[in-house]
DNA sequence: AGTGATTATGTTAGTGCTTACATAATTACT
DNA sequence: AGTAATTATGTAAGCACTAACATAATCACT
């Protein structure tokens, strides 16, 4: 499913289809029992029932509602037959809920089900069950002590100032090249053989035959990447630039572009190309504006499939570069 | 919270809160950084930002939403300016999303706060975090194969036509009188050294001195049981009862305690009380109800550290008990 | 006792979604 | 080609909830 590859930043939307895939169960096995009850008036029930008249308030923050809510939903169930609503003599502002008799004669007659409810629960989703209980018990009590948004704010706080820093290769860093590429690789074309002997072993393919691998670090995250190949002496090809789809937009594609030029520079070498493909629009404009030239048709002899672009780079004089960094 | 205690009942309430507590969690962060979107707005922007421009259909499906709900979403957000609508050529039924300029911008500069996001949610959340998306994820797909409602159905079914039997203590019945009342009793308090000599022994500690041993039993399943204690001559204790949580609101609890209190009249005895704990506030409307009456302050001579109630039997006249029996 | 703050609740308008229905375009089949 | 089924979408009405406000009772303090 698309959601899940959001991870947590689509919890919200997850979290609520799950809870209406629960409240939907519990409706369906409600009529198929013919209980005269609706899922949505469970927790308003139940805790008048376990703790007997209640004030609206009390109920309120017992089942983590407003007020509103459980006025609402306390007038529904007055129309409903199981709720009298009765002011309370010794406070004239408090409306006190009881459970009438019918509702008492439902909800006794309701053990079955919810003992079928829970026993099914954990039938249907086993461990994982339990696992969801803990953790959503665990979240709602850290969420409760430490308000995540003063979180959120910090970590954007931190990443803001935090240095985008270009580093070369080092092992540790190999996993993130294959992770990196990979991603997106797969999301737009097919990862082809080629792509996969070299992602795996960087030293052998990247390295050994003279090139240089460079990665952008962001606060500890390792968010780009980006190779320079020596194809024969002097001839090196800049290929699998890439930067992780959460944290475009920083310029890292741009910092990666140059130090690999950077490093080109520094070897001396007579020849820089890249092969790309038409439907990578940003990432062409930004070859371009790093010096690269446009060639027409496709480089002979390209190893990949998707390549339908071919671009040399043509290092501009002095006075052009500097316009074009500008902009 | 008196929610997390009604366990899978409630499931579907706190889903939602959680739900609507991360919502409004993304609303604040995108306020504070002054990006122009609405965290109900992500899943569909994102995947059109990801996927290139799509239909309505294709992104509900992928977004696990309704048409309609995507529909009327993607009317607010061509009314705020960030999306396209227009027909498909080739196929005259189907609406075409596309990204405007304005949303092509607003997106790509939020990369930071996305991954702020998720830095955020994994620092305040911790390892549970992790546990909560994998949980999720695993009970999405339990979900999808196993229909939930089948499962409670037959539950039901299997519950429903099981009888609820009550009866006394056989030595293949001993452990199971540890077992349910280590359960919860570890849950709620500590296990105490005479506890576990008890639960261990029962011939020695309840039959031996007088006392009696009841179980309820459904359909196969050892689901509750209750003790009467000869403490003196003619004095007893009701104590160590118990219901399997899973079990609870059958009325097993309540059918225990009559059959307890049955033995005690045959038996003739003088006086029946029960130390308890004011917490358990369910088991002690259900003691009220069959007759103990609250008593000031605690048993003299407790043997329990747990013990903070003290209530005694006194039975009803006939003609009242009737009337107590109907409520 | 009188004043202002606080508390408990009810009420209204609005949001985000659903279900049910309406409509138009496409496909399948004779 | 012509009809029926299917598909893709739009629309209306309704539900559960919220936020914001209104109201009345109570409390705290002089």
């Amino acid at each position: 499913m698309y959601l899940s590859s959001l991870a947590e930043l689509a919890l919200g939307s997850r979290l609520k289809a799950l809870s209406d895939h629960f409240y939907g169960a519990a409706d369906e096995v409600y009529r198929a029992c013919n209980a005269q009850i609706e899922s949505r008036w469970f927790p308003v029930l139940r805790y008048l029932w376990e703790n007997g008249p209640s004030t609206v308030g009390d109920v309120a923050s017992a089942i983590g509602q407003t007020h509103s809510a459980v006025s609402q939903l306390a007038d529904k169930l007055v129309r409903a037959g199981m709720l009298r609503r009765k002011r309370d003599p010794a406070d004239g502002r408090r409306s006190v809920l009881t459970l009438t008799d019918k509702a008492n004669r439902s909800l006794s007659g309701l053990g079955l089900i919810w003992c079928s409810i829970r026993r099914g629960a954990v039938a249907a989703l086993g461990s994982e069950g339990e696992k969801l209980l803990s953790a959503l018990a665990a979240c709602e009590k850290a969420l409760q002590e430490r308000p995540i948004v003063d979180t959120i704010l910090a970590e954007h706080a931190a990443l803001s100032s935090a240095p985008l820093e270009i580093v070369p290769y080092e092992p540790v860093l190999a996993g993130h090249f294959y992770r990196l590429n990979a991603q997106w690789l797969q999301r737009h074309f097919q990862l082809e053989e080629i792509d996969r002997q070299m992602l795996s072993d960087p030293e052998r393919y990247v390295l050994a035959p003279g090139g240089v691998l460079l990665f952008a670090r962001l606060g500890g995250e390792v968010i780009g990447t980006c190779a320079l190949l020596q194809e024969s002496p002097g001839v090196y090809e800049l290929s699998k630039m890439c930067v992780d789809e959460t944290f475009r937009g920083l310029g890292a594609g741009r910092q990666l572009l140059d130090g690999v030029i950077a490093e080109f520079h520094r070897r001396g070498g007579k020849e820089l190309f890249l092969e790309s493909n038409s439907r990578l629009k940003t990432a062409l404009r930004m070859y371009e504006q790093a010096g690269f030239v446009m060639q027409p048709g496709t480089r002979a002899g390209s190893h990949y499939e998707r390549a339908d672009v071919y671009m040399i780079y043509a290092p501009p004089t002095a006075s052009v570069r500097k316009k074009a960094r500008k902009s």
